[in-house]
DNA sequence: CTCGTAGTTCGACCGCCGACGTACCATCTG
DNA sequence: CAGATGGTACGTCGGCGGTCGAACTACGAG
């Protein structure tokens, strides 16, 4: 299902594959606290906010297959939490950190802290990986 | 399961009705985010907060079964959202601020903030009761 | 064109979770 | 004691969610 449909009238990308993303408006809270709940997403997310820039799925390592990394990261997508662009042959990742910050001020920084300090007291067995 | 084994040396409350609760170092982020995705425990949690004060189960109205009701009360006490007592025939709930506030500062009130504000943009079909 | 890389889609499996009703227990009030 | 009130325990049901493998598509490099 979602089978993003879209007129030839607007082409951004020269391929043109582009997904769905909810805009700003529809974000809903219950959502992005679902999203961020599972071990692998907010791994993902701990993984983007570290780096400050866009990654590559592929670039984010998780130890699980990779149909799962794509639905894990539909899910990031669906509740708002990441932009997913296509760059080449690879995906982009991108939290979208002002849209978040604009309808839930100061959320994801202190989800962000708190997993860090998490991570921190229990010698670092939740499994960001350092660069 | 779970079958809150305490010795009879330490009795607590009268009737010894006691539930077991995870103490701080225990409370693990992707449970409290798990718990808090959930929109009537959402709404229990914000409950809480408004009043201020612990309130029992069945001051929290909720549109759902008494067993239910039970279920994500307990699921709000096993991730370390709450806490729960005994009081007569009733069982009061409260908040664990100090425990949340010292592992993730700052959490709980960008939640509740976000909650509030999502519930003004929506036009309050979220559904907190206001006293 | 061919190949390799990066993701996607599909179907299946299985466990968990939210919801319920019923029966039950604990406490207070008469 | 009896009854009422407030929660719990248990079994069940339906659905969602995380996981996988296999087949497939899209793009870039040779």
């Amino acid at each position: 299902m979602i089978p993003q449909q879209l007129p030839a009238t607007a082409a951004p990308v020269p391929g043109g594959r582009v997904c769905a993303h909810p805009d700003r408006a529809e974000i809903r809270l219950e959502a992005v606290l679902h999203a961020l709940s599972d071990p692998m997403r907010l791994r993902v997310v701990r993984t983007l906010a570290a780096r400050g820039v866009e990654a590559a799925c592929s670039e984010v390592e998780l130890p699980v297959s990779k149909s799962t990394c794509t639905h894990h990261f539909r899910v990031l997508r669906e509740s708002g939490v990441i932009s997913q662009t296509y760059r080449g042959t690879s995906k982009m990742n991108a939290l979208r950190r002002a849209d978040l910050e604009a309808l839930f001020p100061g959320l994801l920084d202190s989800v962000l802290a708190a997993a860090d300090r998490q991570d921190g007291r229990l010698g670092g067995v939740t499994g960001l990986v350092r660069a």
